[in-house]
DNA sequence: GGCAGCAAAACTGTTGAACAATCTGGCTGC
DNA sequence: GCAGCCAGATTGTTCAACAGTTTTGCTGCC
């Protein structure tokens, strides 16, 4: 079966091995550092080279693949400046969102909320692999408070690269949870009004999740020895 | 003579294709609403029609062209909602920077001060179509106190769809000028510390010139009959 | 046994031609 | 004047080929 399967296709073809790809890089199906070989992977999409490189062409302007002359695509490793520039760019989009709350439409804020109770919710069904992406869409929805459509695409892609961190921390189980309680303060925080509260709280909040993540990326470019990817022909690519 | 002269190709061919369009776009030598057809760009660039493709897809990406299925590839006219949400984004960035510049790193500072003055320089010498850009530097490099190379490359593609707008405007003349002076003012705020006042400044100078461009913007689109899209918000009466 | 160096294989980057699908403009006929 | 249709133009996509480059593996030499 083509993986590419035609569901809806209003869209050009391209986009469409785009949406899959990132998808499978994000959700950690192809982790950092895997080469990502236009042959192989157009035959197994069901597409041409042309078309397939396309989609390469995007993920590297989204920041999630790595490209080098004559040498191919492979999934982006996060490097440790990586990660804190990814942060500045959160603390920034994030912290004046907070700032513009007070003059937001009521439907954004709703939203808002709506997005931490979904958090909850999987927090409460113990569903840990979607804890994660619940809480960040919190946060994607209070950029969204900003009200500018360029700025929520530029988080959602930059989020999408933090994920990149995510998936390779080997426990994405229940210390998880305890964001998610965060998400709920702030949150209200906010719509109580309570502006520098919520600041403090998220800013609190952004530098202990990028020490995390920091921590995370560390301890993988130590395992994983850093520029060498893939020693030979994909061996061990099971579960460790 | 191809006009994609090969003075240095350390870069693939797509990305060389990629910034003469896009030099072309800003500089409005292909204004808004120019066809793109691949089969004449192809030839005339010297390259292959799927080359050309990944070109234009890219300048899609950056917002700069748009694609519809089967009806090809076009230079972007920007809407005014589009010039609200570019200076949206214009506001959170620049006036965090102004935020965060009191921690910034002298370099970056000497750096912003050196667009200011390589302005000031093209407005003595007259060079008016230069004024335009070198401002829009001083903004960049405003932006890139921030100390994030992401922020600064969503600035850098945001700013070039701002100048879509900038290449419409008949008389890019003398009336520039004086925004370089308001550059200069901000600038030598920001380097006195009086961020309070820096802030205020340039709140001013972000709000009219979202003016004077949307005004250009409605005049343009106006005259130019613009294409079939949109036709909800206002209540076009196209003239034929 | 280890290593320099070379040849073969694999892969990428790019091209050109081909074809189906779709849009556009003009023509016919009423 | 207008509906409908036909033909040309253009796009979206594929396929096969080839040059250039990196990687691999081998050979022979010390």
């Amino acid at each position: 079966m083509s993986t590419l399967n035609g569901a809806a296709a209003a869209a050009g073809r391209p986009v469409l091995v785009t949406d899959v790809l990132r998808e499978r890089i994000v959700e950690g199906e192809l982790p950092p550092g895997t080469p990502l070989r236009d042959v192989a992977l157009s035959a197994e999409l069901g597409v041409s080279r042309n078309t397939l490189r396309e989609a390469l062409r995007t993920l590297h302007d989204e920041g999630l693949v790595v490209q080098q002359l004559h040498k191919g695509t492979a999934v982006k490793t996060l490097a440790a400046e990586d990660v804190t520039d990814i942060y500045l760019a959160r603390r920034t989009l994030e912290l004046s969102a907070v700032d513009a709350s007070p003059l937001a439409p009521e439907p954004l804020l709703d939203a808002m909320e709506a997005k931490v109770a979904a958090a909850e919710l999987a927090v409460d069904a113990e569903a840990w692999d979607k804890v994660g992406t619940a809480s960040l869409r919190f946060h994607q929805s209070l950029v969204a408070l900003l009200g500018s459509a360029r700025l929520d695409g530029f988080f959602r892609v930059t989020i999408a690269q933090l994920r990149l961190a995510f998936a390779v921390m080997a426990d994405q189980g229940a210390f998880q949870a305890p964001w998610v309680a965060r998400d709920r303060e702030i949150c209200d925080l906010i719509r109580g009004g309570r502006r520098m509260d919520a600041t403090a709280a998220l800013r609190l909040y952004l530098d202990e999740s990028e020490r995390m993540v920091l921590d995370a990326v560390r301890a993988g470019s130590r395992t994983t020895s850093t520029t060498r990817t893939t020693p030979t022909t994909t061996a061990a690519k099971g579960k460790r």
